[in-house]
DNA sequence: CTGAAAGCGCTTACAG
DNA sequence: CTGAAAGCGCTTACAG
């Protein structure tokens, strides 16, 4: 291994000298060189082959200008491509991106052992900051506090929001609100949210979950557009009883309805096919359903083969996320894709921000708006509603 | 932070003493400990909440315990979800993996600077060994020898062989035996290979690229069975001339055909699309035909519904590498599953041999052989062949 | 402008 | 069984 000393020796020179034109801060060394020995050293360096010993510079104390990034892998150990492109992000701006995965004998689906694992290797690693890209998974508030009182600055991409800790998120309100407008103008009139029973009981969480809010979101469209919203509840097993509300024809109406069991990974896939399945039996009047994502929507296209239902005249479908494959299939999907380039670069904004200034525990929440994708899952002229 | 320092002058002894006990190779020590003091080590370490410094044992040169992963990130910087799989075994070993990415204004697609880049990175922060799953991408075997000779072992994922380095990969001959059994045997006759032209002029790599065994591995399944095989060549323009074998209908016949435009990326969903184009323009008179892998399938899938062709009636479609959503669309692929949980095995087992023995360069390569999922996109009933 | 020294937190010889 | 020392390769004060 050549070190500064090697070349030092060679060069007649003391180490300090090769460190202050070959260190990381060269630039603020208090040690004068004059131009002909720093180019002396350089040539050395380069012909040597030269490279500092992270390990060594990191002892110091100096930044490592290492950028830890966290994933939740799925049940497989496998991370979303689109989740990946953070890292993307963070090489343009100059830093390396590291992830890491929880070791041997983690079950991964103990949320709160498995992060705590991952912050201490974080913490190991001495990375500058911390992404974390969780997913609607739980990760305890707690562990987060433990990286920022480490000095550690962190931010939270999608998932949920922790007070005290930045946070960078696709915008589910707009993009409901893109798709509630998309349906409206297709002549669509009775829209069903396919929603998610509760995974957690805590009220702390309940105002930044993923379901709370795009339920929220969802209302929220409708009630702007004097649209009535009815709570089916579960449609699964018993036939709900329908509001006269969706009796009538004219006038827009939401309706919120859920599967009893969460879905969890490939289950997404199941749970789209389950909630469509119910729509047909309990002949529930809904024209159009917006799905949690673009799994589940692609769960239920499956599903309406079998059932003999048409797609996009009897029901439209939307998803959420624009996963590349949803677009060549049978169906292209009508879908919000995930604007995750921009999220990438805020997120990464507010991480140099606070690595670069101190951390700051102002809550900073971002939200960025995703696109719609008009894809043929939903009509593509305008016409009549169905089911009259 | 708490250091041995700071629990040594705690308890009042020295610091070498706890470093001892809690230092990595505190088994074989020379440093002899009384139990009761090694358990007054432990429960300080405990109580303060001590974590060894990672950067300060790397100094001293012991291992990291790291195994450093390189993936091929495609054209928007993510990463497949299956090749991610590969860290989920290194966890189960005990080791940690790392992911490192290229670094800013690094164009991804300049395979050799890429490589060298990431290869840095690796030797800095010193891992213990490589695992590369580069796909079908170009790696300079100079740049894995550069490793080797660091004493860093490595170990290649698919890909292309490189001679004097481990290799794993599926096994593409056996996979092939498989599809080419499962389509004759339900009544498939006339067969045709979706080839991809050569990227590379290279005679020296030409022995280990995927699409050459891949070609290789047909013909030989063909062979095998008496089969004749026809080299249709690029069929994406002119109409070719069709040879005599392809008149007759009994015996089965091996057709290759490319497209002129290599595939890369999302063109693997358009060159599966341009491909069945070809075909049913030209009336060529094939009745399945073997995509390269599961995008290509997906792309022609959904061409055959433009073009108003049956599947799996009229054509039956295979794949290859069983991505997730190729089991949820309107047709479940029939395709070879990637084993990838058993290539992480093997290849692991290979890369830890070599730490733990020493580098070695007898070139080792071990074929993993993949699952046949018979799906929906060939007849799932023995029957007669088509265009009789 | 240049050199000698201290220190980061460990591991691994080497003395008592 | 226990302690004092050297060294890994840097960075950052402090002398000349």
């Amino acid at each position: 291994m050549v070190t500064q000393k090697t070349i030092a020796t060679l060069l007649g020179i003391s180490q300090p000298t090769v460190g202050a034109v070959l260190g990381k801060h060269s630039n603020r060394s208090k040690i004068g060189v004059s131009p002909e020995l720093r180019q002396r050293i350089l040539d050395k360096a380069q012909e040597l082959g030269y490279r500092p010993n992270l390990f060594a510079q990191a002892m110091t104390g100096a930044r490592t200008r290492v950028i830890g990034v966290i994933f939740y892998p799925d049940s497989v150990g496998s991370t979303s491509p689109q989740e990946t492109q953070l890292c993307a992000g963070i090489e343009r701006a100059g830093y390396r991106a590291i992830t890491v995965r929880g070791i041997r004998g983690k079950n991964a689906d103990e949320g709160a052992v498995y992060v705590r694992d991952l912050v201490d290797q974080m913490l190991d690693l001495r990375v500058d900051g911390v992404m974390i890209a969780f997913g609607s998974s739980y990760v305890p508030t707690s562990e987060l506090m433990r990286l920022m009182k480490a000095g550690v600055p962190v931010v939270t991409v999608n998932g949920e929001l922790h007070p005290g800790i930045a946070h960078v998120a696709v915008d589910v309100e707009a993009g409901m609100e893109l798709l509630v407008e998309h349906l409206l103008s297709f002549g669509y009139r009775r829209l069903l949210l396919s929603d998610s029973p509760p995974f957690s009981t805590s009220e702390h969480l309940k105002s930044f979950r993923y379901s709370d809010l795009r339920r929220a979101a969802f209302i929220k469209a409708l009630e702007r557009r004097k649209a009535e919203v009815v709570q089916l509840g579960f449609v699964d097993q018993d036939k709900p009883a329908l509001p006269a509300a969706l009796r009538q024809r004219k006038r827009p109406v939401g309706i919120i309805a859920a599967n009893r069991v969460p879905a969890i990974g490939q289950g997404e896939f199941e749970a789209g096919a389950k909630l469509i399945e119910s729509l047909v039996r309990h002949r529930i009047p809904a024209d159009a359903i917006l799905f949690r994502n673009d799994t589940a929507l692609q769960g239920a296209l499956r599903a309406t083969q079998e059932l003999g239902v048409r797609v996009p005249e009897q029901y439209g479908m939307t998803g959420h996320d624009g996963v590349i494959w949803g677009q060549y299939g049978s169906h292209p999907f009508t879908t919000i894709r995930m604007p995750y380039r921009e999220i990438a670069e805020k997120a990464l904004q507010l991480l140099l921000a606070q690595i670069e200034n101190g951390i700051d525990t102002e809550s900073c929440s971002i939200r960025v708006p995703g696109y719609l994708i008009a894809g043929a899952t939903t009509r593509q002229t305008a016409s009549e509603p169905p089911h009259t």
